[in-house]
RNA sequence: GGGGGUGUAGUUAAGUUGGUUAUAACGCCGGCCUGUCACGCCGGAGGCCGCGGGUUCAAGUCCCGUCGCUCCCG
């Protein structure tokens, strides 16, 4: 199911086999929480060569509900999209919806965002509700653990996603889709690694490296990477979930991660940060008011084909929806974009220079 | 011509019986966003309170004059 073809120090070159067919890695996974990459449309991803996206588990059982995906036969033929599909368990609604959810063994108690309504979500009705969807790939219900935590809180924390990545496994009933495990632990490498040992036990088709990104210094995040990639099977994708930005993929995939997913691209997009070739842009910034160049010389996309840099502004400054669907276009193909030239340095062996480069153009 | 209303930030407005540094929204300028409650969030700049005079320890606020806008009646 997966296969390495090539390696440079850590980074890898490679293919996942799915469902719904086979992805490259590294990989880059556009966010479409609710069964949509916010603005696009599939034909849009598509032409931007998106290989395969994110769903959500929490806001597609909450909205539209399963009796309409049963009905449709699964996620894929309902959003028309015919290219594999990740979904999240709802983990990390566990962490970003905090103040409306209580946590216990059995589950995860949450009161809906929509319209108040109380469900409990188990590692048994997660794995269903992913099931019913018909994911490609389907995430185990875990804690994503906040961050600070003490030792003994992320002890706990990660040892109950371990039992609950155990009743997930147990749950599983069909075989042609996968199920990743997720590593938690937070910041403690002992941790990190029980935490390995515990969900390569059970064995899982990947593994995920979760409770990332959630507030710690860079250089915590890069050191967690970095051990959990030394530590995970060398036969598995390894996927670092929610990250992350440009330079975050670069120096990950460096550190032996395959996939990613991140909403940075398209959030960031609409609400007004560009990636470019030349760093980030900010739309707002009064100085590109009168730029008739494109807002990236080098990107081939269609935004930046078409349009000067002035009239996005414009187009973003009048709160037009047209603004928010060219520059969600215009960072996605960044990110695929620079996936595409970092599996090119993998294959030619040269990846220490390509992560030389980026840090030299996003630490400043 | 007579009577009423109204002039406060770029705009629309709030401003207590006169009492610290005149407030808000929008706009403008800048920053932020990492398994999406997110076309969002945070910050900043910006004022001869129409103008002139008066009362008062103290005036955006009270009084007089004046100018502009506006409504009603002739």
């Amino acid at each position: 199911m997966f296969t390495v073809h090539k390696t440079d120090g850590s980074a890898r070159l490679g293919q996942i086999q799915l469902a719904h067919g086979v992805v490259q890695t590294p990989i880059f996974m556009p966010v479409g929480t609710v069964g949509s990459v916010k603005t696009l449309v599939p034909q849009d991803l598509h032409d931007i060569k998106a290989e395969i996206i994110l769903g959500n588990t929490y806001h597609l059982y909450l909205r539209p509900g399963l009796d309409v995906i049963r009905e449709f036969g699964g996620l894929h033929d309902f959003i028309q999209w015919n290219k594999p599909i990740l979904t999240d368990s709802g983990g990390y609604q566990i962490f970003s919806l905090a103040g409306q959810r209580k946590i216990d063994e059995k589950g995860a108690h949450f009161q809906s965002h929509i319209d108040g309504r109380k469900l409990t979500l188990t590692p048994e009705l997660a794995v269903e509700i992913q099931e019913t969807l018909g994911s490609d790939i389907h995430m185990v219900l875990d804690e994503c653990t906040p961050h600070p935590v003490t030792y003994e809180g992320a002890k706990a924390s990660m040892e109950r996603s371990m039992r609950w990545a155990l009743r997930c496994r147990e749950a599983k009933t069909r075989p042609e889709l996968a199920q990743f495990g997720i590593v938690q632990g937070s910041m403690f490498e002992d941790l990190r690694l029980q935490s390995i040992h515990a969900l390569t036990d059970i064995g899982f088709e990947g593994y995920a490296i979760g409770g990332l990104s959630v507030g710690e210094p860079k250089p915590d995040m890069r050191r967690v990477t970095a051990f959990a990639c030394a530590h995970l099977p060398q036969d598995k994708p390894r996927y670092l979930m929610g990250v992350g930005t440009p330079l975050d993929l670069v120096e990950s995939i460096y550190a032996g991660v395959d996939m990613f997913d991140c909403v940075m691209p398209t959030r960031n997009g609409r609400n007004g940060t560009l990636f470019t070739s030349k760093g980030r842009v900010n739309i707002k910034n009064q100085r590109h008011k009168l730029e008739h160049g494109p807002l990236d010389e080098e990107c081939a996309c269609y935004t930046c084909k078409t349009f000067s840099l002035a009239y996005l502004r414009h187009l973003f400054m009048a709160q037009e929806f047209t603004a928010l669907r060219l520059l969600t276009l215009h960072n996605l193909t960044y990110y695929l974009r620079l996936i595409h030239d970092i599996r090119a340095a993998i294959a030619e062996g040269r990846m220490s220079q390509l992560v030389d480069h980026h840090r030299q153009l996003w630490d400043s």
